[in-house]
DNA sequence: CTTACACTTAACCACATGGTTAAATATAAT
DNA sequence: ATTATATTTAACCATGTGGTTAAGTGTAAG
C-alpha cells in the first residue's frame, strides 16, 4: 500500500472543492498573474480573493513573487500531483474490481 | 474549453477532502460492504458513518442494495472519473506551461 | 510629503460541517 | 409476541467556511 500524506490530501481536495479557487488555479495554469488581475473576472471583493489565495498558498498549491507593490502568483504543481496520483491509483484499483462486482450484481439479480 | 460540471466537482472534491470518506472509498474499492463492516475500523459512532455514507451517496459516489436488514454499499466510479479528468486536464495544461514559466523565473532572477 | 494604488488583516456574520447521544424504523431471530 | 440487530433520523453543539466592509501596510507617483 502506497503511503499518502493524508493532510496534504485533505488540504488539496478541500482547496479545489471551491469553484472560485478552481477557476483561480485554471487561470494561473496559463501563467502568473497579479491579485488585481486574478480578481478581475470575479464578482467578489478583493479581500475574498486574497483569502482564497492564502488558502491556496497554505495548501502549497501556489506561490508568489513581489515586484514593487504587485504580487505575481503562480502555480506549484507538485502538491496537486499528489491529489492526482491518489485518484489515479484508486481508479486503477476499482477498474480492476469492477468486472467482478458486476458479475456479483448480475448473479445477485438472477437469484431474485 | 471542455465543459465541466462545476457542481459535480464541488461535491466530489468536497467529499474526498475528508479522510474518513477517503478511507471508506478505498475500502469500497476492494468490494461492497455493509455499514457495520465499513464502520468497524473507525473510532467513530455509527451515525457518523451513516452521515458520511449519505454525503457520498448524494455526491453520486456510492450506492447500495438492501438485503434484509443489511445495506451493502458499493462504489459508483463514473462520478469520480469527472474529478480525475479535471485534474488530468489541468495537469496536462500546466506541464506544457511549466518550461516557459521556469524560463521566465530564471530570466527574472538573472535580472536582479 | 502627501496622495494614490495594490494589496492584506481584522472584525463580523450566516450557514455548513462533522461529531455526539437518544430515539425511531425495519427486519430477523427466539 | 418479544427481543435483538442493523441502520437511519433527530436534536444538538463547537468549529470552520466564504463572504462582507473598514482599517492597515507598503510601495509608487505627483
Amino acid at each position: 500500500m502506497v503511503k499518502y500524506n493524508d493532510e496534504i490530501l485533505n488540504d488539496v481536495f478541500h482547496v479545489i472543492s471551491d469553484p472560485t479557487r478552481r477557476e483561480i488555479i485554471r487561470r494561473l495554469a496559463i501563467g502568473e498573474m497579479t491579485v488585481m488581475n486574478l480578481a478581475e473576472p470575479f464578482e467578489m471583493s478583493l479581500p475574498a480573493i486574497s483569502k482564497h489565495l492564502k488558502v491556496l498558498e497554505n495548501a502549497g498549491l501556489v506561490s508568489m513573487r513581489r515586484e514593487g507593490r504587485y504580487r505575481y502568483y503562480h502555480l506549484l504543481p507538485e502538491t496537486m500531483d499528489i491529489a492526482h496520483e491518489w485518484l489515479t491509483d484508486l481508479r486503477k484499483f476499482w477498474t480492476d474490481q469492477l468486472v467482478s462486482l458486476e458479475h456479483f450484481l448480475d448473479k445477485q439479480s438472477n437469484e431474485d
